[in-house]
Order: structure tokens, then sequence, then C-alpha cells
DNA sequence: CTGTTAGCGCCTTCAA
DNA sequence: TTGAAGGCGCTAACAG
């Protein structure tokens, strides 16, 4: 339990420069620096957090809020922002918040951040306006990861875009009725991905003077067994359907294994397009958009670094997004569906 | 910032009671207790973690050690931990630690963590005997998951048991030359699960009378890419294998892929277990041997939460396992391999 | 059951 | 460039 008395005492200077010495501020010559470094460094001597961020009111700390932390896309942001953030020598705290389809979720409680941490990342989460206020009012730095209100700074990909460029693939191949899987139906927000996604499908059918229509629209809960069973509401509902963008790849795939129990081939039966690059696509031949997640994580981890600096961020950074065409998605076969 | 002081005065009491009526604790007077609260309610109130962690010494915080958040056995655990923690009241803060291939990864420091948290959860991450001992030191409870060094608390598989079981599975489908892909090589610890898991596979071989051999081994550095090329690298080696235990299911999924690759069939030419139970198994009708890491990460961090409360914990708790028998594992080619 | 009084360990003026 | 001193906001004895 060395403290900073004690390296003070070894190095025969006070207290102050020891704080002073061991932060790098400037002010401490070079001499003392070494020496107080010297002997912390031989102490074992690590600063309390809690006696530090009491005196000083930062807690070198990070909050990401996230309402999963085993699906791909969040795993791997989450990735990204700790390697990032603790290279930086900031810590991350996890908060999860259960978005599953029937109760609401817990509120964001903004009471609890505040001292807690320097700044917060939400990272795939919709919050409704007050929520997003009361987060603001914090005062600390806030950045959202996968979409975010209008007026905060956000990492995301163009969902829009990526939604109606899966789409066009589909129309590209030939498919005239083409259905959709989108994520938990989100009543709190505005500015969900799977919103803009399901937006940019819609534009790309419109565009193509192709039906759009909700009977074409399931929600797959963002999930395996989501996309699974609804794609056969989907089949159920539209047995004229020859391929379906799915807002994610782990409903694409869940899509792929629901095509296959009731004994429909894909691509031949059924066409299925993803969204994410998620490695194990391969397995399927998912074709998809994929997008990188790791680094969108670290650059909010930076972007927010950045603003804790007193920087100013650009207020939307959208990332590149890319076709990976395999075998999941092929022509509709000739015959099958309205000429 | 309302503080404890606006609140006692709210309350009309001195702060000694407010933090003894907001914490629950004895000897406070029902009507005291209730008029406390309801003006911290009012005032929005939150007491500041650094200054309650300083005077307390305590953190109400739980570090949580591993080499990987965004692996599938990982991210599980940690969703596990994460939700279990943050409903009693703690955080956790997220420590990740490289173990790739080459460069040794950076070694656990005990001093960031000393004050930083009052119990540490290692997940999946092998540490040499220092480190184990630095961390024992600190004198919090400590937990391990997935594997850990004997005398402290464990939760996990019996590995030997899995591999064995794994392996068993494809003797008793008539399979006499088995390869195994294995995770990191890891020399700084003796007790990773794919240590445990190939002891399993290796003592199933020799139970059977069959051959046990280095040759029949490959590292596949625990993710899909790994067991992708390994299982290249094993076919170059042994041309005369006709099954693969693989120690996690991504490393399996890779190896389906990699017999892909070179044209052969799976289960027909090369059969394939896994060991996890990944969702996205069924992809590949992958046969595994299914464990369950939430609950693993749920009951290790119960068992933490004991610990702290001065109570005794059970040294090792052994999870089951099942056998989950899918498509990727079936009977040798007649005629293939040595007669 | 409640209040008073010291710190917890560090950072940050301010003065030297 | 360095030191002295006063908090940061809360908890933990101890009294009453």
């Amino acid at each position: 339990m060395t403290g900073i008395e004690e390296v003070a005492q070894a190095a025969g200077v006070s207290t102050a420069t020891v704080s002073r010495a061991l932060r790098g501020l400037p002010n401490v010559s070079t001499a003392t620096r070494e020496r107080v470094m010297r002997e912390a460094e031989r102490l074992g001597y690590v600063a309390s957090p809690s006696a530090s961020s009491l005196a000083s009111g930062r807690t070198r700390t990070v909050g990401l809020l996230t309402p999963w932390v085993n699906r791909w896309f969040f795993a791997n942001v989450i990735d990204g922002v700790e390697r990032t953030l603790r290279s930086l020598g900031y810590d991350v705290l996890l908060y999860t918040f259960d978005v599953a389809g029937g109760a609401p979720r817990r509120r964001v409680d903004p009471a609890v951040l505040r001292r807690r941490v320097d700044g917060i990342l939400v990272v795939g989460l919709p919050l409704d306006d007050d929520e997003v206020a009361s987060l603001a009012a914090l005062d600390h730095p806030l950045v959202f990861v996968g979409s975010g209100p209008a007026g905060h700074v956000t990492v995301r990909l163009d969902d829009d875009e990526t939604g109606a460029l899966a789409t066009q693939h589909l129309i590209d191949l030939g498919h005239r009725v083409v259905g959709h899987i989108t994520g938990v139906p989100d009543r709190v927000s505005s500015w969900s991905p799977p919103i803009g996604r399901e937006a940019g499908y819609r534009m790309a059918l419109a565009d193509a003077g192709l039906e759009v229509d909700d009977s074409l629209v399931v929600n797959g809960d963002f999930d395996v067994e989501g996309g699974r069973s609804s794609v056969k509401e989907l089949v159920r509902r539209r047995p004229d359907v020859t391929a379906i963008v799915a807002s994610s790849d782990e409903m694409a795939m869940g899509a792929v294994l629901g095509a296959r129990d009731q004994g429909w081939d894909v691509p031949g039966d059924l066409s299925i397009v993803g969204i994410d690059g998620h490695e194990l696509g391969e397995l399927v031949g998912l074709t998809t958009i994929a997008q990188d997640p790791y680094q969108q994580g670290a650059d909010a981890s930076l972007l927010l670094l950045d603003m804790l600096g007193g920087q100013r961020a650009p207020e939307v950074v959208t990332y590149p997004t890319e076709l990976v065409a395999r075998t999941s998605a092929g022509p509709p076969r000739p015959g099958e569906g309205p000429a």
C-alpha cells in the first residue's frame, strides 16, 4: 500500500512534486522527474484512482453503453474500444441494457454515470430523446457508434445506402419480390441502424418500380434464432418471395437455416443477402455488405479522447461498406414468382 | 452536482444518516430512511463512487481479465458476468491481454488493479505462476473461469473428459487416424483449456489402442482462420487422417472451410468435431460438445460476490458438457485409411 | 437511533 | 522549479 507520501520521502521532494512528475506535467526539472520515477517504480507505487479522481474530478474511465456484448458487431466494436482506450491509459466500464422484444428496457440513468466516467460511448443502443438529452446534460463528451441522434458525434455506416446496396444487388440479379428481415422493432428512437437499412431497402425497390409492402418486412430480433423463425413467417405471408435482405449477417444466417428447415434451397429457391461481414458467413457462402466494427470502435474512442482534450470532433464519421458477393444470392429460378 | 450535504439538509438529518439510510445499513428508523430516500430521489442524488471508495476502501467494481472479448466463449462469459454483477450493483472493468502467437503478451500488473477493483475474474487467460502469485497477493477475491491454477477457485469444464468425449465419438464411428487442432501453444502456463482437451484426446486414443503422435496435432490459434489453415497443414503431414477433434467450434468451423478449400467432403473425406456449442455450428451441421459459457460467467460472479461477503467458495465448480451429434462427423469411407 | 469528528490519498491553488 | 495547505465527497468510528 505504498502511497504518494512514501515516494515523496524516498525521492526527497514534496508530494506535490511527485504528483506532477509522475503525470508528466511541466515545471519539474528533468533530474527531479527521473528520481521520482525511479523511486515510484522501485516502490511499486501506483496512484489510487479513487483519490485522484476525487481530487481532480477526472476518472480516466469511459462508460460504454450497449445492448449486447456477445453479438458480432458489438463484440468487435467493444474490442476496438477497449484496446484503443487501454493503450492510452483509459479504463472501459461496460453497461449493458436489455432491448429484448417485449418488456421495455431499463432506462439509461445519467446520475449513475455522472462522476464515474469522463466520457460516454453509446454503441448501437437506440435512445429516446429524453435519454439523449439527459446524457448530453452530463456535459461529458458523448460519442455514438452504429447510429446516433442528429446533432451528436456519431461513427456509423450510411445505413440507407447499405440497405439499398444489398437490395440493388438482388434486383440486379433479377429478383422482383424481395423481402426484408429487420431488427428489433424499436419504438423509442428514430435512428437505429435497422431503420435506415429498411429505408434503403424500400427506396431501392421503389426506384426500380418494384413492390414495397409491409407484408414483405418481418422482424428477426437481430439474432440467429430470430432470423430463422422470421423467414418462415415471411414465406407464409408471401410465398412468392424469391429473395431476402437481412439487416445483419446473424439474421441472414438464421434465414439460411430457416429456409433449409422448410426444404428451400439457397439460393435456388431463395436468395439471401446480409449486412456485416461476419467471418462465419463463408460457411454458407453468405453474400453480404461488409463493414469494420473494430475500426469503428477504435476511431470512436480516439474521437472521444480528442473531445476530452477540448477539440471539436466532426459530427458524423461515415464508414465505407463493401459488397462481398458469394453464393447465397443468385438469379431467381425462371418461372418462379410473378412474371 | 448534488452532494450528500444537500440531501442531509433537505431531509433534516446529518450526512452520516443519509449515508446509512441510502446504503441500507441498520440503525436508521424507517421514517427517517424513507424521508432520506425520498429527498435523494427528488434531488437526483447518487453518491460519488470515488469519494465513497476512498472513504470505504471498497470500489464495487470487479476487474475482468481476458485475452479476447469477441470470441464466442469469451463474449458469452462476459455477458453473463456483466449482467449478473450489474444487477447486484457492481461495475465491470474490462482488461484485455493479447495472447497472439508471436510476441509475449503484456504481463498482468497487480499494482494497477490494487485499489481499483474489489475482486478479479480471470477468464480464459493462462497466467504464469508469478502472475498468479502477484494477483493472489492483492488479497482480493480471485476467481478463474475456463481454467485456473490448482489452489484457486475455478469455474470450468472437465477439459480432459470433454476432449476424450469428442475423440471417443469419432472412435465409435470407426475412425482410426484422428487428428487434433489445439489452441495457441502456450508456454507460460500449464493449465489452459486446450492443454486439458489435448490430454483427453490423447488419452482416448491410447485407451482405444490407436496411434497417438505429435504429427497428428496442429495449432489453430483458437480462431476460424487458424482452424482453416491448420487443417491443411495437418492433411499435408498426415494424408491418412480421416477425422479431427478441434478444441473450439470456431476452429472446427474453420476446419470445415479448410477441408472444402482442398476439395474434401465433410464428413465423407473428413469428420470434424468441435467443442463449444456455437449457435452457428448448425450452418455446417457441426457435431460438437456443448457448454454454457454465459452460465459459467454468471456463476463465477456469484462465487466472487460470496467471497467478497467473507464466505468460502468451493475450489472447483465443474460444468456439465453435452454431445450434440449433427452431421459433420460420420463413419470413415470404407477402404480409407490404414485397414 | 442519530450527530460529530476525522480522515481516505491525492491534486491544485498559491506562495516562495 | 518546488513546497505548504486546503480541500474533493464520503464513510466509519465514537459519542450521545
